[in-house]
DNA sequence: GCACGATCTGGGAACGATCCCACACACCGG
DNA sequence: CCGGTGTGTGGGATCGTTCCCAGATCGTGC
């Protein structure tokens, strides 16, 4: 297997500038559609580059313009998470589908520990990128203030709660989580438990505030647990406890899917039927809730548009628009399916 | 939110050189850690660059060296399955981990229609990475072809069965599908059936060769329904099909997890037991084949693993080491649960 | 004491684009 | 016929590195 010569020489602006009997400056110019190029020199052009294969090298323009084409995506969340959350990929295609159309390379960075966190800092400052999207930052993050620090273009993907300054797409947890506790109050449960979880985010904390808001006087902060992630097992391990707490307890608002579908299975193991002995809601509207027994009531967040729209204010923000919001949220609805 | 000066002029090697007293050659050989510097130039230019804050300009490095010091990863798989297959997920993280102590940047490119991959193709080409690994190629994809005939140092992970001369890193699906197949046999399973999926990859043939051949002279093909994607709706239909082929079926091979899961619920629905009335057991160790009902027995494969053995085997080529292996196999285990 | 190699350093020439200035020409109105 | 404006084009300077060549210095062996 030769690495050696295989790639011959690429074309470059002055081989199409020979080929079509003019200067690299006119070539430069039809590149870049510029104005004042004639209709036959773009002709001429176009056909040399096609004749010669050119491609732009990018390492020339980027070198020239100061600027990378590039926008970073971090992403900090552990390994475990990032592979199971389905909002992570979605927020990702979205952002790749935006940016690709306006000729931006999406740079993922994952963030799973506090040396990959310097490193990533590091990269941002260094100009690899021209802007970057940052995805569940946690409050005290090194990468939030990093950036707000640096003064790159950025937008965080959800609000981390000590930050300001910096623009951020989101939707709004508190009303989202206020409007599906209420389907379970309506419903009739009298004993509503919720498993809360990554409280260190806007997410954790919204959907505590929306849940605590919507039960009013009826709140009862016994029947809260709380856990450090959005996954399977903190929704496991909080029902066990919601159990003891209160064998009572006739609904329950999973902070997450995942959550909910731990929440289901320790309620199976205990024998509770679901919907009939207990009532249970999710969010997030993942793959979890439709495969859970029995399917998941959630709330359906647009990840895909939330990626979208990120992208789409970092390029505003590059474009040098003047009035780039710093608050952005999207709708979210409510899945009714069978759990509540 | 202005963009305007927040970013001063950033420092060069010049800068550097002049705030040590040294030339920029001798900044240029500390940087690259090079022979013949002296032990004073080198402290010298060190607290230099701490001093002025200076970081590499990668633009013009990659300008001056020809290369890019980037590794495209090549994801050719429709959105819906990215989201859900936790062996990209995994591939991704582990190539990554390589990568980046290597000091290459990943950076994604997904496929997801004919567009995607006529641009893709043209990226490759442009020498925006300087080496690609290319995950669940099939057979007649455009990508591997324009790959192969670059000449771009490249690794599949899975092997497309009409590429050669590539190498690849991979798993030995025949062997790992026959050993899970024999389990159903052990277990006095009679009339078992398999889901297949994805014939024009290698995963899915060798899936379906293994099947084949641990069932030797009990093979019947009327019992194999084939779909063209690994997901959990093939699964569903899958085995309503073999159920009104053959009502006395009591062994199935799901093609992968999902496919599974979506057996598991089929089954159900048609009011079978697992694994009672029948037996069923799936592929990828995913987060789908612990949560089912019951949990899935299936076969283990190292995402992870794979993706850090591509990586490693994209580095040795750039490196120009002599002997790259061309096919490397990973092991897989399987993993007894409750559903055969 | 001198030739010679090894070590260290300085500085110029690329790399391949973009940007800008200078110039050529056409057209128009007074 | 002349000045001015709008088009179109050529070519030099430049971005920040790396690479290489030339030269300086220092030992070391004969």
């Amino acid at each position: 297997m030769p690495a050696d010569d295989r790639r011959r020489r690429r074309a470059t602006i002055h081989d199409v500038a020979a080929e079509a009997g003019l200067s690299h400056g006119t070539v430069s110019r039809v590149l870049n559609s510029e104005r004042y190029v004639s209709a036959t020199a773009q002709a001429a052009v176009e056909a040399a580059i096609a004749k010669v294969g050119y491609v732009r090298n990018t390492a020339a323009r980027n070198l020239k313009t100061q600027q990378s084409h590039a926008i970073g995506l971090v992403v900090h969340e552990p390994h475990s998470l990032f592979l199971e959350d389905p909002n992570i990929g979605a927020i990702l295609l979205g952002t790749n589908e935006i940016l690709s159309n306006a000729d931006y390379q999406l740079v993922s960075l994952v963030i799973d520990s506090d040396r990959d966190s310097a490193r990533v800092a590091e990269y941002l400052r260094g100009g690899f990128v021209d802007g970057v999207i940052i995805v569940s930052a946690r409050s005290g993050d090194p990468i939030a203030h990093a950036v707000a620090s640096i003064g790159i273009p950025a937008v965080f993907v959800g609000h981390p709660p000590d930050i300001s300054g910096v623009p951020f797409v989101g939707i709004d947890n508190v009303s989202a989580a206020a409007s599906i506790t209420s389907r379970l109050i309506e419903t009739g449960r009298r004993r509503i438990g919720m498993i809360a979880s990554a409280l260190d985010r806007d997410s954790g904390q919204d959907r505590l505030s929306g849940f605590r808001q919507a039960l009013g006087a009826r709140f009862d902060s016994s029947l809260v647990v709380e856990f450090p992630l959005y996954s399977y097992d903190s929704g496991l391990e909080g029902m066990r406890e919601l159990l003891t707490r209160d064998p009572t307890i006739d609904g329950v608002f999973a902070a997450s899917d995942a959550i909910g579908a731990g929440a289901l299975d320790a309620l199976r193991a205990a024998g509770r039927s679901v919907p009939g002995d207990v009532g249970v809601v999710g969010f997030d509207d993942s793959a979890w809730a439709m495969r859970c027994q029995p399917p998941l009531s959630t709330v359906r967040q647009p990840a895909d548009e939330l990626g979208r729209m990120a992208a789409r204010s970092v390029l505003a923000q590059l474009k040098g628009e003047p009035d780039v919001p710093e608050a952005m949220f999207l709708e979210t609805s409510i899945v009714w399916r069978d759990s509540a």
